[in-house]
DNA sequence: GTCGTTGCAAAGCCTTTGCAGGGAA
DNA sequence: TTCCCTGCAAAGGCTTTGCAACGAC
């Protein structure tokens, strides 16, 4: 059976307390603030771990690599913004589900958009 | 200046001669048909050198890895079917346009589908 | 006391890089 | 002859794994 430990606890926390999608040096750091002898194949193993039994979701995006999140999350996709870098999860989805091709039965789908945020579109103030 | 080498002509010709995206191992595999010598390195740096001069493009897959096409397709994007694991480039794009959140500007994007194709949906003969 | 977990170090992939020899122009 | 390119080997990221000590239950 599964045990409680303070590593997992933190590692749990630092997504709760979380806005964004995170990459392993970010859950590190974070994660070393609650616990300071955190390391990094733990963060890993436990990666691993939530991804399994589902309480996290693991995305591969072709910029940032490999990305973890809350995967009780709506369905949504993700935005990066080419100007300041950050990710923004876009709620809904922009899969044009009637323009899929005849005969082909989609089953799982990813989507990655990248450009500019509304904060960088506006002048500098 | 840019030379003209076996190797280079080899690794162009794997690509002409294929209908679907290729990873590395493929293009190494198949190149070394053309060119028995031809290392792995070499395919790394030449593949580098094409996506630079356009003449390929780098696309990462989420569960494939890295896959290289040529450039000059028209616009597209990737069906993984889940049964028979072929890669499908499907024409068009089944991306909403009208559909992506205001405020947004949309520079690039990148769909990923799976599921089955029409050849895995029929029955068995 | 048991056995799941951790930290550390080593090892495994994939990809890049340094270097000396080789070949295209 | 010049200097771009190749093959080889070493090194660099990121991630996984073996192992002994630790600690939750």
């Amino acid at each position: 059976m599964q045990r409680k430990t303070v590593q997992r606890e933190a590692i749990q926390e630092v997504f709760r307390n979380s806005e964004h999608p995170l990459r392993l040096e970010d859950i590190l750091a974070q994660g070393r603030l609650l616990v300071p002898t955190l390391n990094r194949a733990t963060v890993y193993r436990n990666l691993k771990l939530l991804v399994e039994i589902g309480w996290l979701a693991q995305v591969q995006h072709p910029s940032l690599g490999t990305i973890y999140e809350r995967a009780d999350l709506a369905h949504h996709h993700h935005f990066h913004c080419n100007s300041c870098d950050r990710i923004y999860e876009l709620p809904g989805c922009v899969l044009n589900a009637a323009a899929t091709p005849e005969g082909f039965i989609v089953q799982e789908h990813e989507i990655f958009l990248s450009g500019l945020c509304p904060a960088c579109v506006q002048p500098a103030p």
